[in-house]
Parts: structure tokens; sequence; C-alpha cells
DNA sequence: CTAGTCCCTATAGCGGCTATAAGGTCAAGC
DNA sequence: GCTTGACCTTATAGCCGCTATAGGGACTAG
């Protein structure tokens, strides 16, 4: 009944070596072993895995993460925090959009400010003179860290 | 008139570190070096690095950047490529906030799902089992990869 | 002459993987 | 028995754009 890596990853749509990447963090289980060395799951480790994509797939980092399966696995009788962290979650993602939003504007105008004339190019002066966009003031609006894998 | 690093730092409100490391990364020239050892900077050099810093606020990476710098560096009749990249820039912002605005409202969904009630979380089961976030099937859109700075 | 502020280089770390190297294991087909 | 190929193993380095740390030198004011 137990299966191999290579299960658990297309049961999980997830790359082997990310699942040995999260059991070396400590977000799933040393699992059981074959002979040859081979990792051994099952299904209650395709639902935990699965928990934690769902949770990365909303943008939860693995700190979180390792918060929610603590609870997971000894839960509490009050889960109200729980709620709170979705809500300060939400919360952020709403901060993203609005900085997307202005730093949208901001590209927009950019683009309109060359002529594409007179060997001269008005977005280069933009950039070197104009205002500083306001979406980030810190840099904190970091796109692209890593492009969307194509 | 030249200046040393730390002026250079407060002008363009850049850490020195950052500069250093962009010198490296081939985005500023190799300065001047007085007798012992510190670096020298003009005008130009807090214009040039202005412009990085304006770039990477939009959102642009520093490949990005040393396209359009190389531009500047040595201007072409034809600029229109530069529109296109800001143009690609917009469409790429555009597809993120679009992609948050559904991971927003799986959120919403989800701090709904549970009463807080009778010792049992809903929002873990529905992590657990629920439908998976559509907003980012392949995982495009990692949140959060560095904290804003706070 | 000391304290404090600046500067220098070099190296390691952040997050969440991904890629590569170099090899072991197992089943199917010849 | 022997090869081929798909799978598995560990270990290490790389991605990006910095940030942090260690361990030191230079310069100024009191």
């Amino acid at each position: 009944m137990p299966f191999k890596i290579g299960e658990l990853a297309k049961a999980t749509d997830t790359q082997a070596v990310t699942i040995r990447f999260y059991e070396k963090e400590g977000l799933l289980r040393q699992p059981e072993r074959t002979g040859a060395g081979y990792r051994l799951y099952s299904e209650e480790d395709v639902e935990r895995l699965h928990f934690i994509r769902r949770c990365r797939q909303h943008g939860m980092n693995l700190a979180e993460i390792r918060e929610l399966l603590a609870f997971r696995d000894s839960p509490a009788p009050s889960c109200g925090w729980i709620g709170e962290l979705v809500e300060r979650h939400i919360a952020k993602v709403e901060e993203q959009i609005a900085s997307l939003e202005t730093l949208k504007a901001h590209l927009q105008a950019l683009r309109g400010s060359c002529s594409g004339e007179n060997g001269h190019c008005g977005i280069i002066d933009s950039l070197a003179h104009g205002a500083p966009c306001p979406c980030c003031e810190g840099l904190h609006c970091r796109l692209e860290r890593r492009p969307p894998q194509e």
C-alpha cells in the first residue's frame, strides 16, 4: 500500500525535490524507507502535503504553514487566531494590490512620455529625472523576483 | 567636489552596500579612489543611480535595467523597443493584480468557512480538502517572497 | 590619544525552491 | 546474464536583490 516519492509528487503536483526540501524543513515527517533507502509514504502524507501546497497557493510562507500544521497536529479548543491569520493575510494582499495599481498608473504615464521622435527618448528622461514612483517609496514592491515559470 | 559613498547613498536613498553591489554587477562604473581607497563619485553617478532606483521602483529587474542603461549610454535613433518594454511591464503588472484579486476572493471565502465553534476549525478543513486556490495554478503568485521591511 | 564615525573587503545568509553531478535500484526485454 | 531506462538517493551550488556579519583601516573632534 505505501508508495514512493514519485507517486506522492504526482498526487500533489509537487516536485520530488520540493518534497525532500519540506522534509528537511520539518514540514513533513521523516518517512519509512525501503531496504534500498527509498522513501515510503501513505495517504496521510498526501493529505498533509496537499494542505501545505494549498497554503502556499494562498501566499503563506513556510513559517506560517508550520504554525498551521502545529495546530492541525494538536488541535486546541479555540481557533480564533487562525481566522486572524487569514485576516492579516487578506490585508497584506490588499496592500499589494493597491501598490500595484499605483505602479500601473505610473507605468502608463511613463509609456506616454515618449513621442519616439527626434532621436531622444522621453521614457529614459523620465526615469532619470522624473518623480519617483509613489507606489513603493521604500522599494516595497518587488515584482518578478522570480519570473513565472514559462 | 567629488564625494564619498555615504553621500551618494544619502542622495539616492540607497544603502552603501547596495551601491557596491551595483558596481560589482556592472550597473555602476568603477569609481575613482582616494589614496586610502575610498570610492569617489560625481553628480553623474547620482543621476545614474537615481535612474537605476527609479527602474527598481517600477519593478524592473537588473537585467532589464542593464538594457536600459546600455541604451542610455549609447542612444540609438529609434527607441520604440523601450516603449514596448514598458508595455510588457504593464501587462505583467496587470496579470499580478488579477491574480491577487482572485487570491483575495479565495481568502475571504476561507475566512468565512469557520464558525469557531465545537472545537473544530473549518479553515483548516478547507485547506486540507477544499478546492485549490484558482489564482495561481502553478504557484505563480509567490507573495511575500521577502516581507516588506518593517 | 581615544572615541566615534565613516570607509574597506570578503563571506554567508535570506526564501523557496531549482539544477546539477554522481551514483544506487529495480523491472522489462534481449 | 546484460543492457536499457525509469526511478530513486545524497550533496552541493545557484537563482534574485539585496542584507548582515566579521574584521579591519582612515579620519575627525575633543
